[in-house]
DNA sequence: AAAATCAAATTAACCGCTTAACCTAAAAAT
DNA sequence: ATTTTTAGGTTAAGCGGTTAATTTGATTTT
């Protein structure tokens, strides 16, 4: 049907080994003919197929990476930062989303072997051990966040909740809040429990009693019906701590339509630094995981877990920092 | 290096035919022979290598998508109806990202007819012509938005601009507002073009003046700095339509920084309905473009347009309807 | 002048799978 | 009893590339 190497070669008189070699730029093409072929090339519009190349030579050429939500603002920067390292790297993509579902977790990561993958980004937690181990066996070189130990073809990025919670707690402590409740994520979701917990030890540190922690749903919703609830509250805390900038948004929301000024009667912090911090009306004092640096330096780790002689995998930090919004003043008494 | 359909055939005693048709359940292999080679593909763990397969049958089962960025919050969820959509008719996807560049434009064309797909949508208009006809010579299909009259293998995806504006227009009129100021996109994009021509028409329509018309940039900071630029407006008016919620959301917080209270002093208006406008305070009142269903319809369209005899393209209407947020009021004078 | 080296190309064997064409034995039709 | 049909396979030829091994002719070395 459309134009092949066969074709081009045939036209120019050539064999297709050496249509093959001008194409891959191996130098063993003397430059007229070189120039013979890629004028045949441009003129009859010939493009390689990427599935044969894929077959014949026994390059992995292809990078994937696993989200949970491309909805969720979250992951897009992650995406776009991974995509563009990688093809710098000169890999081809694919991407999965799993929508939350263990279901298409096991499609998503079938998916990836079926296309013979060099390695994979996992970015969810939905994902089991299991899974992760099965691609790694297959020689699948794999990221994933805080799930399990390194070990061979498996790396892990730790994005440091601890110090981010940190900061947002010292820098509520400094503002002279004392009561400073927490409105949480989920319970299963390791990202959300590393916070909770980092938010009751910084507290313990700084001599202050936790509490209370509110549940959310990592949702708008669950913000909004936490703020209204922590309005009512007897002994009001005069700062929240919410799970991440979407909760962060609902409680403001709760806050506001309960009657409360933010910052001024309550300040309200988030977590991700996700768009909706700045441009929600306050803008919200939130900490930034480098979303756009997780993706690339997941890119540059498979890479270097794929193409080094001893596929031993290790511990890539990403950093966390505070950004300073609107939401977070003075404590009001 | 992994486990081949050779390998499943040689452990099971069959042919790869055979095993092929167990794959690919053309029902030809009887069910005792079945069960024991699904049974040797478990055991062995084999995975069809999707290369070898598309090589080997000349049917396409790959769809691509081309966005401008991922990053802007229009696209996530047109991506997911659009890949919800086509996995359920079987295919494959691949998605491309263009950062509003027209050389990656390009690029992401040639990553699509690399991939031999089937048929490509494209949600950006910063593609020329000529690449959707390069395509479409290849005999894959192409869908589009509003970029050129439809022809053989190009179906159109047409959003209906005019009708969301007119009712932004007629609600803002009903409520008694008569100056009704617009803030734009950018001029070459065609999507921001049709809102202000039907903002100026259904102004007319109504026997109001028309403008004035501020320029934005699609972003937070053009619609901040619109906003403020309002507020000084020797004859202010009532209410502002902003191209966009990004942009209404900027002017929301250029006004309030300037002391005009939203919706009190003045009513402001997005469009796209993203979640912004939601989660904005005060919620954005909006357009609703149906962006699931514009990645539903497209793979919708690319598969009637690929799958049929006479692959003659034609327009697919998106609908768009107004959202009542908190934004919009009673004209204050 | 003969041997060795080298550049530039060709040949042909795959890569892992699908599928048309063919085969065989048993069941059904005549 | 013979022919036809059918179910359940097998064989082998590709799909569109890559690449190791080989050839060829010119250039350099000795």
């Amino acid at each position: 049907m459309s134009v092949t190497i066969r074709d081009v070669a045939k036209a120019t008189g050539v064999s297709t080994a050496t249509v093959s070699n001008v194409l891959n730029k191996t130098g063993k093409v003397g430059t007229d003919t070189r120039r013979v072929v890629l004028g045949a090339v441009k003129r009859m519009g010939y493009i390689p197929d990427v599935h044969a190349r894929h077959l014949a030579s026994r390059h992995r050429r292809t990078l994937g990476i696993i989200v949970s939500d491309i909805e969720n603002p979250f992951f897009p920067e992650v995406v776009k930062g991974f995509e563009t390292r990688a093809r710098q790297l000169g890999y081809d993509i694919i991407l999965s989303d799993t929508n939350y579902d263990p279901r298409r977790t096991r499609e998503a990561a079938d998916r990836m072997m079926e296309h013979k993958v060099r390695g994979v980004a996992v970015m969810t937690s939905e994902i089991s051990i299991k899974l992760i181990h099965q691609l790694a066996r297959r020689r699948i070189a794999v990221t994933f966040l805080d799930l399990a130990p390194v070990r061979k073809f498996i790396s892990n990025l730790r994005i440091d909740y601890f110090s981010g919670i940190q900061q947002i707690v010292q820098h509520l402590h400094a503002l002279g809040h004392r009561r400073i409740a927490f409105v949480a994520g989920r319970q299963g979701l390791r990202s959300n429990v590393a916070r909770l917990e980092a938010y009751e030890k910084c507290m313990r540190d700084l001599g202050l009693e936790p509490g209370p922690i509110i549940p959310g749903d990592l949702r708008f919703e669950g913000g909004r019906a936490a703020g209204v609830s922590i309005a009512k509250l007897a002994s009001r805390p005069t700062a929240v701590v919410a799970v991440n900038d979407l909760t962060a948004v609902g409680v403001v929301k709760g806050l506001l339509n309960s009657g409360c000024r933010v910052p001024h009667d309550i300040s309200v912090t988030g977590f991700d630094n996700t768009r909706l911090a700045e441009y929600s009306n306050p803008s919200i004092t939130t900490v930034d995981v480098h979303r756009e640096a997780l993706g690339r330096v997941a890119a540059d780790a498979l890479h270097e877990l794929s193409s080094t002689e001893d596929p031993q995998g290790r511990e890539y930090p990403i950093g966390a920092e505070l950004v300073l919004g609107d939401s977070s003043g003075p404590a009001s008494h």
